[in-house]
DNA sequence: GTTCTCACA
DNA sequence: TGTGAGGA
């Protein structure tokens, strides 16, 4: 990988790295559960937080939550993500981890910890 | 060669 | 979710 292109991935770096098809990946998108930028030729480029929250995608999958409750936690996260840069990081994480199964605490707090 | 969108026996 | 068609 070119230094130029460090933290961002092409779809097939993502399915090796999270273990998902692009199919997957790419349906995951049209839900509105990532963001991939997009390169001029129009191919996904997916960020380090991208790969991060495919992979909690998929462990809460694996965890047997169904897509439409996936959406729903994501996005209730994603709402706690943009109050964790306003408020008490304390208690947020609090908040943060009382949302997630133990599975997932591991990548939750690693999301948690970049910021 | 890789990825993209769309569509489906 | 997979897979093949047809382009870029």
């Amino acid at each position: 990988m070119t230094p130029a292109e460090k933290g961002l991935y092409p779809i097939s770096e993502v399915e090796k790295r999270t273990g998902l098809s692009a199919r997957q990946i790419r349906y995951y998108e049209s839900m509105g559960l990532v963001s991939p930028t997009r390169t001029n030729g129009g191919q996904r480029r997916y960020s380090e937080k991208d790969v991060l929250r495919l992979i909690q995608i998929k462990q809460m999958k694996e965890s047997g939550f169904g897509l439409k409750s996936i959406k729903e936690k994501i996005q209730v996260f994603e709402r706690n993500l943009e109050e964790l840069s306003l408020s008490d990081v304390n208690h947020d994480r609090e908040v943060l981890s009382s949302l997630f199964p133990v599975s997932n605490r591991a990548v939750l707090m690693k999301l948690l910890e970049k910021k």
